[in-house]
DNA sequence: TATATATGCTTGATTAGTCAACTATATATA
DNA sequence: TATATATAGTTGACTAATCAAGCATATATA
């Protein structure tokens, strides 16, 4: 017989988990034109200083690649969701700040993902968020 | 300023975490030639009665489309690791079956998974395995 | 029995991302 | 100062998946 351990059982079940709601919270967000990396690229963005950040340090927070932002970024200029800023000390970054556009778009998402969010973790019985925010955090879920 | 509600960090983090450590798995299992979702089809066989399941039951196990198994399976034949056996009472269907050789490199990944689950997981404060199992569940992890 | 509908699967086009190679610029060091 | 090395970002080629459309077969119904 094949046996798996426990430790190995739970990454199953987290990856089937993440496909399934990740689904669910990308399908909420297309409403409002969006999908959840670009929402985590305007989560940060309006969270950061001047509201803008450095391209490597997007890639950083959010766990892609730096083209992976170059790719992400790209579409989300077009439609005015952000724009490009150059830093006077170093001619190498390229800054991206959250336009008013963009920051209204995140805050219409961000209703529209609380409330999916909540439907998902609503019904759970014996669910113990500060506990599970603790182990994602461990985990390296570092959002503030 | 712009809120965000626990449940909607809740599942920022998730992600994140979803991101960074199958980054991690993946590149562990690639020492055996194959990737998470390669894994999982072999994972669903071994525990199939003969070891075969129809693609839509995979497709449904998994969390993946049709098309996505199809995708997936192909390479899989051309290794070795399973193959293809028809169902005499219906035309339709194209049952996926495991080989040995599949079965023998899932459980040599298996011992890999194994390992780098548990150094994920070893080090963590106040983790609850028991807890965070039945969360995924009701979350729809629904490995057995 | 004939036809409509449903199911299982594959395919073409597309999307979201990766990595490796590259360009441009900055920084450290001989 | 000249050169080596490091950093920021983009690009081309690729991978893993999606969806919508289509094909073959099964099932239900007029």
């Amino acid at each position: 017989m094949v046996e798996f351990s426990q430790h190995s059982r739970f990454f199953m079940n987290y990856a089937m988990v993440h496909t399934s709601i990740f689904k669910k919270i990308d399908n909420q967000l297309s409403i409002h034109g969006i999908n959840f990396s670009e929402f985590m690229i305007m989560f940060h963005l309006v969270h950061a200083p001047e509201k803008k950040m450095r391209r490597i340090d997007l890639a950083d927070k959010i766990g892609l690649s730096a083209s992976g932002i170059t790719r992400l970024v790209a579409p989300m200029e077009k439609r005015g969701l952000v724009y490009k800023e150059s830093n006077k000390r170093d001619a190498r970054v390229s800054l991206v700040k959250l336009s008013a556009a963009g920051e209204r778009i995140l805050k219409e998402s961000g209703v529209s993902l609380d409330i999916t969010a909540q439907g998902l973790l609503s019904g759970l019985k014996d669910f113990n968020m500060a506990e599970m925010l603790n182990t994602l955090k461990q985990l390296g879920g570092n959002i503030e």
